[in-house]
DNA sequence: AAAATATAGGAAAACGCTTTCCTAAAAAGG
DNA sequence: CCTTTTTAGGAAAGCGTTTTCCTATATTTT
């Protein structure tokens, strides 16, 4: 059938360890031989049989992403291929390969993670923030097995994470809102539970009020996620008497709303009326003028994510880190 | 260490060969046995490993999605994701689980897909068409590993292959004009080169056509992929002499854009123009009123490839197919 | 030149399961 | 009640690498 590491040692007149030597990078073998088992590598076109090789070493050189595919339809997210490509593109420099795994139909709690970490087909995992649940924290925990999770995972235990400041997103909102002198801000949020939201929202009210500019609570508006109920918002934020200078959206969507209803009113943009965005969505590309964005860098959540988890794994003394990737300000005609 | 086949099977007072058959099933060990070797495997919390599995048994229970990530940023395509997540479904369902290598970066033609088949780390492969190329294909038929393409590959090989029928859709789009009443229809799409844009384009014409209606040449219109551009087609187009009832898009951008300067001209949908868009993607849902879509389900489309695959991997005699998914129309307000 | 050390490469065990064969006991048949 | 067939389960040989020892030769040291 297939040729083996055998053959490659018949062909190269050696045994099969002094072939397993050379694949591996050993030093003890001499540069003459290590030319003759090459050659015969080459002209028998031998490939090491991946499934000895991992049991052999007891490693699978694999690591899996563990998401929660249905919860709210996230296989329609698009950043979380983003994020997977970001940690693919660092693990496979290490030779990992990197494999998904969807933990929203598990049969008990914990089932995914347990049958992934107790069954050894991965060395490694990177968890999705909507997987995390407690069993799976736990689990992860309990075993000690390398991890990197995507969120600032809200209990406290001792998890590897690598997540974007929001906070710090909202404050640079303001400092680039400030330094163009716009002193009068609002802001057109999801709900109040929002965790993101929030955090944004924090960010540029405390940054505000550092400099001494209070934002108006009418000013500050929490909405459904429904164009309608935005866009009334929106009408009403700006033909209040007390229509600010500039809005902030939580969110490209919003924006979009936003933008509509400005063209609606036949306000110009930014001189009536400022604004700028969280986050590159596809819809952003569809707006015109091109607003002002505070970015996320998703992919580099992912690349930041996969190199937290390589370094567990080359290094496994390592301890317990987390990295937080830094918002990005993108200048648009909006502001 | 951790517990092996041998502790359950000593715990079980039952020897190793046993207890493997009860966990796969054979029917010649008694329900006495069965039963015992069960509460051994529950007490010891035991779960084989996967790597001795993958050896012993010679196949891994695991498919490779090959694709193209960075060709084009295609990390930030939506789509990709989504066929992923309809791939993983099916697959998952039969046991299988499955990884992602991205062959943008070979170091020669071929290189992953060589590696891929020859290593076998995986049982199968699905093959996005981005990284289709000829060296993919040929190393796939050569080895006869099982496969799925997904998007029909032009070259003539015996490949196994799933698809979206876009003449299909072009005539879908027309069917539904034509039952509204609309039979003077213009169209914007992509370059004339464009694959899909022309498929569609083609399947529009030829059943306009069919039904007594000819597409006028000069409202048949092919654009860049850029805001001014498109903008500029469409303001020429709506305030033309012969301005067409409905407008076909190619894509939903193009619609975002068309329904942009339908506002601005102040005219109305879908009395004064109508229109109809393929595709949802993101930014079909901040349109307002929401567009009628030529849909085409890419989630679907990976649940195709997927289960002609498993199909192929539980029954290997199975010859070369390939599969058509239907475009699928969704009514809005633009019609 | 003899003894000590380094070096290159081989033999064989190990990795944890599956699966083929085989045997002893039980069931069926006459 | 004896012979034949069926059934349940065990022994052991893989599966293709890696890796630990170990040995023979080459190299250095005294």
């Amino acid at each position: 059938m297939s040729v083996t590491i055998n053959d490659v040692a018949q062909a190269a007149g050696v045994s099969a360890s002094t072939v397993s030597k050379v694949i591996n990078g050993w030093t003890t073998i001499s540069p003459a031989t290590t030319a003759r088992v090459q050659a015969a590598i080459e002209s028998l076109h031998y490939v090491p049989n991946q499934r000895a090789v991992s049991f052999a070493k007891g490693a699978t050189k694999n690591i899996t992403f563990l998401t929660s595919i249905n919860k709210s339809q996230a296989y329609k997210n698009p950043h979380m291929f983003e994020i997977l490509c970001g940690a693919y593109s660092v693990l496979s420099k290490y030779n990992y390969t990197v494999s998904i795994t969807d933990n929203s139909s598990d049969t008990f709690p914990g089932e995914s993670i347990y049958r992934i970490i107790k069954g050894g087909a991965c060395d490694g995992i990177i968890v999705h923030g909507s997987a995390l649940t407690k069993d799976v924290a736990a689990n992860i925990v309990a075993s000690e097995f390398p991890h990197t999770i995507i969120g600032n995972p809200s209990y406290d235990t001792p998890l590897c994470w690598v997540d974007t400041n929001h906070v710090l997103g909202g404050q640079f909102a303001a400092d680039h809102l400030l330094a163009k002198g716009y002193t009068e801000v609002g802001f057109i949020g999801g709900r109040k539970s929002d965790y993101i939201s929030s955090q944004r929202l924090k960010g540029l009210r405390q940054t505000m009020l550092k400099s001494g500019n209070k934002m108006s609570t009418e000013n500050i508006i929490y909405s459904d996620h429904d164009f309608n109920t935005i866009y009334n918002h929106c009408v009403k934020l700006l033909t209040s008497k007390s229509r600010p200078q500039a809005i902030v959206c939580e969110n490209c969507f919003i924006a979009v709303v936003l933008q509509k209803a400005i063209e609606r009113l036949s306000l110009s943009t930014p001189d009536d009326i400022a604004f700028l965005t969280f986050d590159k969505y596809p819809y952003t590309s569809t707006m015109q003028p091109t607003p002002t964005i505070v970015d996320i860098d998703v992919y580099d959540l992912g690349v930041q994510a996969g190199s937290t988890l390589a370094r567990k794994l080359e290094n496994p003394k390592l301890l317990v880190q987390s990295y937080t990737t830094l918002p990005l300000l993108i200048q648009g005609a909006t502001t």
